[in-house]
RNA sequence: GCGGAAGUAGCUCAAUUGGUAGAGCUCCAGCCUUCCAAGCUGGAGGUUGCGGGUUCGAGACCCGUCUUCCGCUCCA
């Protein structure tokens, strides 16, 4: 490829909105950021990928059942989840070094070298007294009183500024303490912002009525409330999983490089619920059966790779990623959790009510651990629209452009034209169409020369193209060309639909897993 | 959010120090009848991202705003 990296991507957007994949939300209106629409196809390859994960996921596994839970959940499933807390930090940015800061790490920072300070004083003390008496030491000596006095009355003007949710007097700490940036060294501060990463709505028609709901930052929650609803209603016995797919809301700070990060997003995940001790065991599986997975799609072994995290989330007890190599580099696609009992343990507290499972074997109680499995839905369809992306240097000095989708994927499985307009030809194409339309989506196309429709099947990934031409008339067999190879062969009419179904079906890619 | 670059037809780009917005490809109708985008004729498509200012006159200059791309943090 002698396209350069950044104009390669460039050339990836364009392709996606000028061949009806994805359109920037609102672009009427100059666009909202972060924000993308699905146009035609863009909506037929993101539901064949959901399919497909759906499939392989629920079909497959006997174990798993799927379920659809609202965006709108009650506003304690926030608090229970931590994502209250957490989504929820002061910022600020030092104008000098373009750095941004947590306003109360640099706070909590400054508190801690006070009382390194503190620890130095007793220290030296102790080696100069004997019968040295630490608390009396701390309470009468004037510099260490002076010291534990001035962390005091920080937390407590910190404290209060949270609970009032004064931004102002946060940053007015921050100067008062005469707080400097560690890599510019300047007290050349912004504002203090907070950045609420979940979006909230109000419900209820009346305003005095109404309440704060929030729009889900993840699904795993909607799984998590129905995880009695589901395992006493389905019988499920452990281990055993819930499945779900859809749109999730994050008000991400930098939210960019085209849908990678986006504002609304759709994730595709997994809980899967099994005995404390066991939990290894299957976080093992499911990494290595969802990474098996992610190969049978054939966009290449060597674009994926495992990323285990040594910093862990709240929840988790290990985490790690299935990175794919986009064309800006290796990032998240996936992410496999270990994340304890620590979600139904929290609904329980916040809801009073008993979340757990009787194991007859055990002929006891207890709370499942869960291993989770999510994929982001819109990095995947980024993942295999780049890695589909094709520009050609042909033998004859052409270029082509081909999206080399898996077939099973693809928006249009095949194309149908009449190599001429007409002796008939478009007669028995057409009769072709309805045939086939059925199962398959179908294009036709009789305009131009047969090698430019080739080019635009070529361009949204369709991976066959079948053309009658006059001697199909007399034989009734056409040509059918790959969209890869550009190679034809000649098959009877007759044979198309078995033909088909052994290569675009998502069948031939559930049969590899 | 901060800094840098950019925004002209569906796409890629022009437009002399400020003087009537163009080309190629695409698209549509027709001719031609050809198995890999290249023939012929005609046609559609733009309040130059948006709003204001300077000017006799702004695509260009100034201010604001929106959006995209590249860096700085987190995540699916």
């Amino acid at each position: 490829m002698s396209v350069k990296p950044e104009d390669f991507f460039k050339n990836i957007i364009s392709h996606s909105k000028e061949y009806g994949y994805i359109f920037q939300s609102s672009e009427i209106y100059d666009g909202l950021s972060a924000v993308y629409d699905y146009g035609q196809n863009g909506a037929e390859l993101k539901k064949n990928i959901r399919e497909y994960w759906w499939k392989a996921m629920v079909q497959l596994h006997d174990n798993i059942v799927g379920i659809d839970a609202a965006i709108f959940m009650h506003p304690t499933v926030w608090k229970a989840s931590g994502h209250v807390d957490a989504f929820n930090d002061p910022l600020i940015d030092n104008k000098d070094s373009k750095k941004r800061y947590r306003a109360d790490v640099l706070i909590e920072e400054h508190v801690a070298k006070i009382e390194d300070k503190i620890k130095k004083e007793v220290e030296k003390a102790a080696k100069r007294f004997e019968n040295f008496d630490e608390a009396m030491f701390r309470s009468t000596n004037a510099r260490v009183v002076e010291y534990q006095n001035k962390i005091n009355e920080i937390n407590n003007r910190f404290k209060t500024a949270l609970n009032e949710n004064n931004l102002a007097e946060v940053r007015q700490i921050i100067i008062d303490c005469e707080i400097v940036c560690p890599i510019s060294g300047s007290r050349n501060w912004t504002d203090v912002r907070q950045f609420n990463l979940m979006f909230s709505t109000a419900m209820g028609s009346v305003s005095e009525e109404a309440s704060t709901i929030y729009l889900r930052p993840e699904t795993a929650q909607g799984i998590f409330v129905n995880y009695l609803n589901v395992q006493k209603t389905g019988r499920m016995k452990i281990p055993f999983g819930i499945a779900q797919t859809g749109k999730a809301f994050r008000n991400e700070i930098v939210a960019r490089q085209f849908i990678f990060r986006m504002r609304e997003f759709e994730q595709m995940e997994m809980q899967f619920f099994v005995k404390p001790g066991t939990e290894n065991h299957w976080y093992d599986y499911w990494k290595e059966n969802r990474l098996k997975w992610h190969l049978s799609l054939g966009l290449g072994k060597e674009n994926y790779k495992y990323h285990d995290h040594l910093k862990l989330a709240h929840y988790a007890k290990a985490a790690c990623d299935i990175e794919f190599q986009f064309p800006f580099g290796f990032k998240e696609l996936e992410g496999i959790h270990s994340r304890s009992d620590f979600d139904l343990k929290q609904h329980e507290e916040h809801s009073g009510k008993k979340l757990q499972y009787f194991d007859v074997e055990e002929n006891k109680s207890y709370v499942p651990y869960v291993v989770e499995t999510s994929v982001g839905l819109d990095r995947l369809f980024l993942s295999i629209l780049s890695a589909a992306y094709k520009e050609e240097l042909l033998e004859n000095g052409e270029t082509r452009v081909v999206l080399s989708l898996p077939p099973a994927l693809a928006p249009t499985k095949v194309a149908i034209f009449p190599l001429v307009k007409k002796d008939g030809l478009p007669e028995l194409a057409e009769k072709i169409v309805s045939k086939l339309k059925f199962d398959f989506n179908v294009a036709y196309d009789e305009k131009d020369t047969v090698g430019k429709r080739y080019r635009r099947q070529d361009a949204i990934g369709t991976p066959y193209c079948i053309t009658v031409d006059h001697q199909s008339l007399e034989d009734n067999c056409v040509t059918i060309r790959n969209r890869d190879t550009m190679q034809q062969e000649r098959i009877n009419i007759d044979a198309l639909h078995a033909y088909l179904e052994d290569r675009v079906t998502l069948k031939s890619l559930l049969k590899q897993l």
